[in-house]
DNA sequence: TCCAAATACTTTGACGTCCAAGTATTTGTT
DNA sequence: AACAAATACTTGGACGTCAAAGTATTTGGA
């Protein structure tokens, strides 16, 4: 599986043969995108034996910061930036696992609660156990590495409209 | 849709806050994630007009860098980093658009050929223009965060096993 | 030579994601 | 008060990904 050569600089040295543009973008994308195929292999993975996958996680951990341990699923979506169907299949796995539970929102009749049950909240902690054993998947990326990851992406994400950060938050 | 505060920098506080370890790590992974959704929609969304998506420009790209404009399925396979099945399917979908065609190897017959089609190849020069004019999606990435993503996902992928570079390929 | 093991690809099935459309409910305006 | 528009979620469909199993063919030994 391991190949002689590095891929994403090869791709880069045909791209300027066959003289197309924007090699540069080309090979931050690549890298963006091989990193990420990196990560989540690693990471579900690591979950798989505690019985969740990367976004049925980050449900169940978003749910855990809250007080009440409930939240409303069009929230959940926003935070995580899915889209609303996807936290509805997400919920639909959580709940059939029994880690979460829907709940009719006490005022607004639209709405749906979903919250954590008492195994959730087991389950999210195992979860986050095993994620922190395998550094999330980033094992390989230096603290340096790590600050200039996190750094260049910020600048991509606030150009992406992702949020307007207030300067006090920028890091 | 746009966000008043960081929804990764939150996420970090709450990590904190729960007593949760690796929180830098969790970090970078989680901003590896978003970048790579980010830049999919983007790609995608630049793509679509052509009439195309990410995977598929990737195998004519690769095969329009080839003398023959051909390459085993196997090949396509390794060099994409995408699984067996993946490739068959998406081979699927870009002969039945008529931009690949398959041909049996000349000397192995367990072995298939995509071939670039003459459309395929005036495909692929297409969706390279478009991909540039919208600079992979990384437009909001300066040269130096583009840089810096490159070097730290390198080490990410090295340590990751991806490939074994000689030195003198490393940047 | 013969045959088990490796290789190459396809098929099937479980999941995940998004979009578009549909239902229910609430809001904002006349 | 009445109703069009916005909001919240679900459904169904198109795609994509990977794992595991199945078929065909080639390789590498005994």
């Amino acid at each position: 599986m391991t190949l002689d050569f590095d891929p994403i600089d090869e791709a880069a040295t045909n791209w300027r043969v066959a003289g197309w543009a924007a090699v540069d973008a080309m090979t931050a994308a690549t890298s963006i995108t091989r990193a990420h195929q990196i990560l989540s292999g690693r990471i579900d993975a690591a979950l798989a034996p505690v019985g969740l996958n990367f976004s049925r996680f980050e449900v169940l951990a978003l749910l855990s910061f809250t007080k009440e341990g409930e939240l409303p699923l069009g929230k959940v979506g926003d935070r995580l930036q899915v889209h609303p169907a996807s936290v509805t299949n997400t919920v639909n796995r959580l709940e059939a696992d029994g880690l979460v539970a829907r709940k009719p929102h006490p005022t607004d009749r639209r709405t749906t609660l979903a919250v954590l049950t008492r195994a959730g909240r087991r389950r999210v902690e195992q979860a986050a156990v095993a994620l922190a054993e395998i550094e999330f998947g980033v094992a390989g990326l230096t603290g340096d590495g790590r600050r200039s990851v996190d750094a260049a992406i910020l600048e991509l994400r606030v150009a992406a409209g992702d949020f307007v950060a207030p300067p006090s938050q920028r890091r």
